[in-house]
DNA sequence: CACGCATACTCGTATAGACGAGTGGGCAAG
DNA sequence: CTTGCCCACTCGTCTATACGAGTATGCGTG
């Protein structure tokens, strides 16, 4: 036996309407959403409530339901129900992270941040190897054939937020600790500026689009949930790129933040 | 009579796998349209096509194909098919673009652009008016209680790409250009030189997500394609905010670039 | 030749039913 | 009381069918 749903929280449909029903039931969740008749973390009616409240087919409903985790709104789970979907904490990404006065403590900004901000920060899936340098990756560089890559994953509190690979021409990187698992003090910046590489500034490239499965299952996103696409190009005083770092981010945990001069 | 599919274009199923059967299709759609078996604007087999092929009922075939649309890969026409979507060209905004020197010539930035690119550029839905802050408008300008807002959308060969919305304190824009429709040659930016607010930075946030069902009529989004929601705060010498533009973006039609000093 | 309509193909919407699988609560056996 | 099972409820997957509506093509009529 469902419960009947409470009257009054959803309306009724409108059927000399052109809009199609599923859509209406639709746009009735997510008006009752934005409304905070549905909070963060609520559970929605469940599909029977709603085929029961509307007298339409379930696939109707679900059509509406598939609708809102397309618009990244709520999120199903087996099992339980369908859910709205909390917006998590954001991770703001200053212009000047990457500041030499950042540089100075022996953690890295991303874990010096997070201790900061209160919670748990996590890098996982280190991977430090040479390999072939795709075409994009070999044009940023200027015409290198192989690099050193460094892969790692960023977790807040358990949760994958972030995926980056940073792309070292081999006659720079190889046989230094910017080689190793663990790059030492500062990072692999400080490295390059002992190794006489003086950074002069960075390029960032940011793209939004949708996750493809591999990014989905690596940064576990719920759907709906796009990825920022950032690479961000190093280069030194002598006006060479000296490293490539391609970031996929989670889009629903970050606000990246530049300041930029009115010159 | 349906025309039989090509064989060996798309695999069979594996009716042991655990992966459920639609999935399976959307795979192998994804990698045939990765490999260019498909290109850009191509179509794919119909619905029927894939339902004979597949042994499987159409919703299962339908079920794929909204998996791709929410990817981004395709997109259905009604009465057509469905085809790779393709990737329109992009506009890149570099950090530079409100530099003075931009300034100078009597059309805008974007008009002048688009046109070097050899696209033709269009501004519309040209509404300039008092209104109320928002609580976030509000404190982003420093507590002003109504402001001037000017929204536009701009499109590039009758596609809509972003719609933007600056907002001004009323003490500042009221009864100046600012308040035309037309601000005049070098946008307001000229004019709050001239008004003696002379620009010292801007900052700039970035944000990424599923567009709302309003912003997909406005920018005629397709399904699968995220916004980029760019929020622009100009400060001038006296560090007083001047003005805030909220834009949001068709993310498939731009890529953001910013060059970072490394001090 | 030009126009208009019929037709076949496309995707869009909706129904009804079936079975599977994850979750959680209650009940019964130990 | 604890354990373990069953059951009810949830969403996930899949089939089969029906009709509607947009598109394109070709054929027949004028």
């Amino acid at each position: 036996m469902s419960p009947t749903l409470p009257s009054g929280l959803l309306g009724d449909l409108d059927p000399t309407s052109d809009r199609a029903v599923f859509r209406q039931i639709a746009d009735q969740l997510r008006e009752a959403i934005d409304r905070g008749r549905f909070s963060e973390g609520e559970k929605l009616p469940s599909e029977a409530e709603l085929v029961e409240h509307y007298g339409v087919s379930r696939m109707t409903v679900r059509n509406s339901f598939s609708i809102l985790q397309g618009e990244g709104l709520v999120h199903a789970e087996h099992g339980k129900g369908v859910f709205v979907r909390p917006r998590p904490p954001v991770r703001r990404l200053a212009s000047d992270r990457f500041a030499r006065r950042h540089r100075e403590q022996g953690k890295s900004a991303f874990i010096v941040e997070a201790d900061a901000a209160g919670s748990h920060p996590q890098v996982d899936s280190l991977e430090v190897k040479e390999e072939k340098a795709s075409q994009d990756i070999s044009t940023r560089l200027g015409s290198v054939r192989r690099v050193l890559a460094r892969r790692r994953r960023y977790l807040l509190d358990g949760r994958p937020v972030e995926f980056a690979t940073s792309y070292l021409p081999l006659d720079i990187a190889r046989g230094t600790q910017i080689a190793e698992p663990n790059p030492g003090p500062g990072g692999i910046y400080a490295r390059l500026e002992e190794l006489g590489h003086h950074l002069d500034h960075f390029e960032e490239e940011i793209r939004a689009r949708m996750p493809s499965p591999d990014e989905v299952k690596t940064l576990r996103l719920a759907s709906g949930v796009p990825v920022i696409h950032l690479i961000r190009t190093a280069f030194d005083t002598e006006g060479r790129a000296v490293e490539v770092c391609d970031t996929v981010m989670a889009a629903d945990a970050y606000v990246l933040s530049y300041q930029l001069p009115a010159t």
